[in-house]
RNA sequence: GCCGCUAUGGUGCAACGGUUAGCACGUAGCCCUUUCAAGGCUAAAAUACGGGUUCGAUUCCCGUUAGCGGUACCA
């Protein structure tokens, strides 16, 4: 089988040629390594076995070389015995001639069609250029730039794939990375601005960012830098960037409420997700272990009542006196809650550190959140207290 | 196999003949502190290997090695 592929005395323009039958193919890669140059047949003015479609192929100069220039990779030059007699259009089935155009008659043919000026797209084309090129001087049309960019690798460097997780920007998208910031990061996949500063927003991008500046060495795609790039831009979009992000998350998860949209709704909402922010990795984090400033439907996470409530009788006595003293307060904000609640640590002899988690985990349900007491004047005197008054029951 | 591309800390990039080889992510430690982040400071960590060229190589040339890509009637 192998022998009648490689052999130049082979009816190499027949569909015969490779089998209709799936069996005669030997996988690309085995294949491969006992390959030549294939040359079509009709070289040799010998005819395509009679009963058979033949394929159109290109008649690949014989010598030579072809060359082009690649913005990022230079000027290339490829030898033509290189290259193979390459199938143009496949052969036709049933009553038709011909079948479709390969992928490199497809993409010629559409790019002159289309006026393309730059052709921009993965390494992994520029060994194929050639081919492409000769197309466009064979179809008397201008040869357009090329541009290959570096490819990107997964952590264990083999090509991106499935298998890496997530290869679909929409994937991205919906983990809860924000656009600007995967652009951000992407953008500095194979290319830098030069300076020490990292992170560009995407006008500052467009304005720094040059062809002739990337690099031709594949680049492997870190996810935790990704990761960090998000939070740094949930920490410095301005917040009325961020807020309509944050109001999609809500709405995806049935915490939205209509009167957070405007007047004190909206500034409340502003205040609330700024508070947020600093420590959110991800979008949907507004939604989850955010929940209880969204919502008073929460549980109380286990984990943080195991390291925060641990001596139950305790805190219960602690938190009683804590609401008692809270609801009595005329005014809510900051100070007024600090002060009440570090008298009721001294009165009961704690360090208001021991105090302070506790009631963290009371009214928000979780060990980790944002300073309690900018906490407790975005939820408001009667939630706090009403939270409070809840977890007492909780410890029995 | 053949053809081609690439090669700076674990990762992404700087340095484009002369620097104590720089920045960022990550890692470790310290500070801050009300949890956790953030932030600040510090530390460990690199020119793949071998030959040239040069007064001088990360930088230019050659070879080796490694990785990647291409080599399909795939795209």
């Amino acid at each position: 089988m192998r022998a009648r592929f490689t052999s130049h005395s082979a009816p190499l323009c027949t569909s015969k040629l490779l089998g209709s039958a799936s069996q005669t193919v030997p996988r690309f890669a085995e294949t491969a390594k006992v390959r030549r140059v294939t040359r079509c047949s009709c070289r040799d003015g010998k005819p395509s076995a009679s009963g058979v479609k033949p394929a159109v192929r290109f008649k690949v100069p014989v010598g030579g070389t072809t060359k082009f220039l690649d913005v990022v990779f230079g000027e290339r030059e490829f030898s033509n015995d290189e290259i193979e007699d390459f199938v143009l259009l496949r052969s036709g089935k049933g009553e038709e001639e011909f079948g479709q155009a390969m992928y490199h008659m497809s993409v010629v043919v559409d790019d002159i069609d289309m006026r393309i000026t730059h052709v921009i797209r993965g390494a992994d084309h520029i060994s194929n250029t050639p081919k492409q090129v000769l197309l466009y001087r064979a179809m008397g049309a201008a040869i357009p730039f090329f541009a290959h960019l570096p490819l990107i690798l997964g952590a264990d460097k083999s090509r991106l794939s499935k298998r890496h997780g997530a290869t679909d920007v929409n994937m991205y998208r919906t983990e809860g990375f924000l656009p600007e910031a995967f652009r951000n990061f992407l953008a500095l996949l194979g290319w830098a601005p030069g300076g020490d500063e990292e992170f560009l927003r995407t006008s500052q991008l467009l304005e720094k960012f040059s062809l002739q500046g990337v690099s031709r060495t594949n680049a492997v795609f870190d996810r935790p830098k990704l990761e960090w790039f998000n939070t740094q831009y949930l920490q410095k979009l301005p917040i009325d960037e961020l807020l309509p992000e944050v109001e999609a998350q809500l709405r995806r998860s049935g915490l939205w409420k209509d009167e957070w949209a405007t007047g004190a709704g909206r500034e409340w909402f502003s205040r609330t997700v700024d508070l947020l922010r600093p420590r959110v990795r991800l979008l949907p984090d507004f939604a989850s272990w955010s929940r209880a400033f969204f919502s008073d439907e929460f549980e109380r996470d286990p984990a943080a009542k195991e390291k925060f409530w641990k001596e139950p009788a305790k805190i219960k006595e602690l938190l009683r006196k804590t609401a008692d003293a809270l609801a009595a307060l005329t005014e809510w904000s900051h100070d007024p809650c600090d002060h009440a609640t570090r008298a009721v640590a001294e009165a009961a002899g704690v360090k208001a550190g021991l105090l302070i988690n506790a009631i963290r985990v009371a009214i928000v349900g979780q060990a980790v959140a944002p300073p309690l007491f900018d906490t407790m004047v975005v939820l408001g005197q009667e939630r706090v207290v009403r939270r409070l008054r809840d977890a007492v029951t909780e410890l029995g």
